[in-house]
DNA sequence: ATAGTATTGATAATCATTTTCATTAATGGT
DNA sequence: ACCATTAATGAAAATGATTATCAATACTAT
């Protein structure tokens, strides 16, 4: 379980491991798709920086180094990833999607509505009550979304 | 929506009071607006049926009996309602909001990821984790977000 | 009832996302 | 390496939900 630290409100930068370029290409070739510049492009500039990305701020990340590439070939290859599970959406309100390389660890947020900082939790038991309530319901569970709201230890003494 | 009771797990359908015009121009005041035609046809519309209601399904319900209130009326009054937390806002993927009259009794969302159904449940044991889990990090829990994602039965079958 | 102001509804505008389609590029077989 | 096949691309138009505009209308306190 791992602590990140962040200021105020305001969102939080989350480190990644590299990636290299040949598993990229790996991880496109596995959806059955074609290995193309803008698609290695792109996962470049989501493994760096921001893990939540959106559309708009991969696009201008972009054209910094690639000009070329145009807002319809990322919607199209972030849903490509969405479907097999290489990325993951998150929708937040009315706010555009954003975008994250699936972590191979999943994990679900404690967040301070105080300082912004985060605390990353996985809970087997909580997982398995949502498959039970999904069960009771007759659904198949696809994912979930679990955020916690609260005051760390630090603020509550402020 | 009918009432669903489950057993150890406690999952439930919220049952709904009927509400009475007074209420509603009670709560219209509250919000230190005026009370109009259009706002309490709304209320009325919103506190009979499905819990969980788009935009488009209000305008074409109240369509029948009152042709004459517009998309821009039914936009506005729903922001007004969800700022006072009159009014619960749900969003789910790329799909239109949909708005419940608040329930007093707090209730997480199991939603369709093909066709939008909503069912709501409550789970004692899942909301005990939670704060199990805050209190092992030193948090003092405010609120939490948990949306379930997944296929119902009829959408699995297609 | 009247004045003053909030509200309304039709329509235009916006914003994120998807689709279209002519052009270009990747791949597999030679 | 060279094509031929077919998928992928990018620009622009289309879409769908939601928000803003604004002149006409309806509440409400006086």
């Amino acid at each position: 379980m791992k602590l990140i630290k962040g200021k105020e409100n305001k969102e939080v930068l989350i480190e990644r491991e590299p990636i290299d370029v040949e598993t990229f290409k790996r991880m496109i070739r596995q959806m059955g798709l074609k290995v193309t510049k803008q698609r290695v492009h792109i996962l470049e500039a989501m493994s760096e920086g921001r893990a939540h990305i959106t559309v708009q701020e991969l696009y201008e990340k972009l054209q910094k180094t690639h000009p070329e590439i145009g807002f319809a070939t990322i919607y199209r290859f972030l849903k490509n990833m969405t479907d097999h599970n290489l990325v993951t959406e998150v929708r937040m309100g009315g706010f555009p999607a954003r975008y994250e390389l699936t972590p191979n660890q999943h994990h679900d947020h404690l967040n301070c509505t105080n300082c912004g900082k985060i605390v990353e939790f996985e809970n087997e038991s909580i997982e398995e009550l949502q498959e039970s309530v999904a069960r009771k319901f007759n659904f198949k569970l696809t994912g979930h979304v679990l955020e916690l709201y609260g005051l760390c230890q630090d603020c509550q003494q402020e």
